[in-house]
Order: structure tokens, then C-alpha cells, then sequence
DNA sequence: AACAATTTTGTAATTATTACAAAAGAGTAA
DNA sequence: TTACTCTTTTGTAATAATTACAAAATTGTT
């Protein structure tokens, strides 16, 4: 597998120390994270990183297809790594926004009602697996 | 048709003035507008109305489920009084969001991978119609 | 009228994000 | 090495959406 280094070199961004701790961060912790979690997480290695620096290359990422923006609902975007399109789910109760594996069909590319289709995104809520279970224990 | 005034009675929300403002507002502007939009609209008619009322009150709509919330990216929650579940899509020029009413394999009240899942979002991003043949004219 | 409960209002606080300019770093020609 | 230029990072200030909160206004009831 390439380094996060050439990735960035591939895709004709100069590979910083920054750019290349916030791109492992996403790779390696398929959390969904915002803005803030990203730079939570790194300011620890990094004491001298700026939040700037976070949305500026994240935002960055994203024009360059590197990343994928997302809004499962709430004001604050949301980041991920993975590229193939899959549907998303965040649990009412505590939070979390899980990756949803079923087929799909997608209608990346195509056209709708006369509309010309960039990209798709299909969002569910509800009551998680493991929130569903805790909510029988407690019966 | 039912009144506003009877709608909220019947969902249990007094029915104030600026409560039956705001739902008709909706119900007639089916634009998906921001808490703002609702608050600029509205305050040329009523001077005093304050922008804290237009956020509880959509906030109070939906848990009702007389409204339906939706974040179709960009950090601002729109709010729309449709309730059949459709598709939105988002022109990334015009900024406009259009609904969809293509048919639509929904999966609301269902079961995901073992979540259960209460609302269903299908998010479309790309250049709308209008746009297209704005750009067609331009060239 | 007097009182209690509800609703609205206005302002202050919070949070996510962006703007912007100074500081730091990297590369390169003399 | 130094001088210069270009890029990136940093830190702070500004915006914008939303929420907190308490005072003021309204409504309904004795
Ligand atoms: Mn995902
Ligand atoms: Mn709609
Ligand atoms: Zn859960
Ligand atoms: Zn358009």
C-alpha cells in the first residue's frame, strides 16, 4: 500500500508533517470525525497545531477527492477516508454514525428529473444494535 | 382542510399567533428554509416577533412531527412541512433544493444490519436542470 | 382584580467555521 | 551562505447558527 506521503504527492499536494498526520488520522480512525475531533486528537503529537491548519487541509482533502464530507444531520461536518459510496446510520440514543454495508442502488452519475447526480448521500436514523440490546436489559 | 389553529390544538400546541404564523408559513413556502429565512420572512408582518420564538417553535414542530428537519449539508438545519418521505437534491451552483418524488425503495421502520431505523434521508448533490441549460446557453 | 401558568422577547453565551495577516519553513539562484 | 520567493502554518479576530436564560407580556382561572 502507497504511503500517506506519495498520496499526497500523487495527488499534487506538497506532503507537510501536518498534512500527513491529519491523512494517517483519517485512515486509521474511521470514526466519522469533525473538524474538532481531528484536532483534538493530534494537538497531543502536535502541540503547536493550529485548528486553521485542520479545516483548511481537510476542506483541501475534500476538493481533492482525498476525503469525503459528510452531514449526518447537526451543524458540524463530518470527515471520512473511505471513498466506495455506503449509507450511513447515526443512533438516536448514543451518538454513534456506523458504515452500512447493504447493497444499494446508486445513482452516482446518473441524472434525475433532468438533474445531473455528483454525489449521493443516504442517511438513517434510529436506534442502534447495541443501544436496542442494552434497552432490553434494563427490562 | 384543517385549520392551522385546529392542526396545533390537535397535536396539543397552543395555538398563538405566532405559532399559526410560522406553521402557515411552511405549509404555503415549500422552500425548505432555514429558522432565518422563516424569521425574515415573518417579522415584516409581525415587528416584534423574536428569532429565539422562530427557533423553539420549529424545534417544538418537529418532535410533534409537524415538521420534518433536514440538514442537506452546509451547517444550518431547513425545515419543510411535507411528510412523505422523498428525495432532496442539492445544486452545488444554484444552491437551490429541489424535491424528488421518483419512487424510491425506502427503508423507514425497517431493521439495518440490526439497527432499527426511524427516519430515512436521501441526500442528492449536483447541477439542476436550470443550471444545465444556463450552461449550455453560456457557451 | 389577583394569581399562576404559559409564551414571547431580548440579550448574552456558545459553537462551528472562516478571514486574514504575521511568522515560520522550504527551495533556489547568486 | 545569503537573499529572495513561494508555500504553509499559526494565532487571533470576525461571522454565523444556535442555545441559554431571565424579564416582560399574554392567557386563563379564581
Ligand atoms: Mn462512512
Ligand atoms: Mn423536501
Ligand atoms: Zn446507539
Ligand atoms: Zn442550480
Amino acid at each position: 500500500m502507497k504511503s500517506f506521503k506519495k498520496m499526497l504527492v500523487d495527488k499534487g499536494i506538497s506532503p507537510s508533517m501536518q498534512r500527513i498526520k491529519i491523512l494517517e488520522y483519517l485512515s486509521k480512525n474511521r470514526i466519522h470525525p469533525t473538524a474538532d475531533d481531528v484536532y483534538r486528537a493530534l494537538v497531543k503529537e502536535i502541540p503547536t497545531l493550529s485548528k486553521t491548519t485542520v479545516y483548511n487541509t481537510l476542506k483541501a482533502f475534500t476538493n481533492k477527492g482525498i476525503l469525503t464530507a459528510l452531514s449526518v444531520f447537526e451543524n458540524e461536518v463530518r470527515y471520512e477516508y473511505e471513498q466506495q459510496p455506503h449509507i450511513h446510520f447515526k443512533c438516536l440514543k448514543c451518538g454513534r454514525i456506523y458504515d452500512i454495508n447493504e447493497k444499494y442502488d446508486y445513482l452516482n452519475d446518473k441524472y434525475i428529473a433532468g438533474h445531473k447526480v455528483i454525489e449521493h448521500h443516504v442517511n438513517l436514523k434510529g436506534i442502534c444494535k447495541n443501544c436496542l440490546e442494552k434497552e432490553k436489559e434494563d427490562e
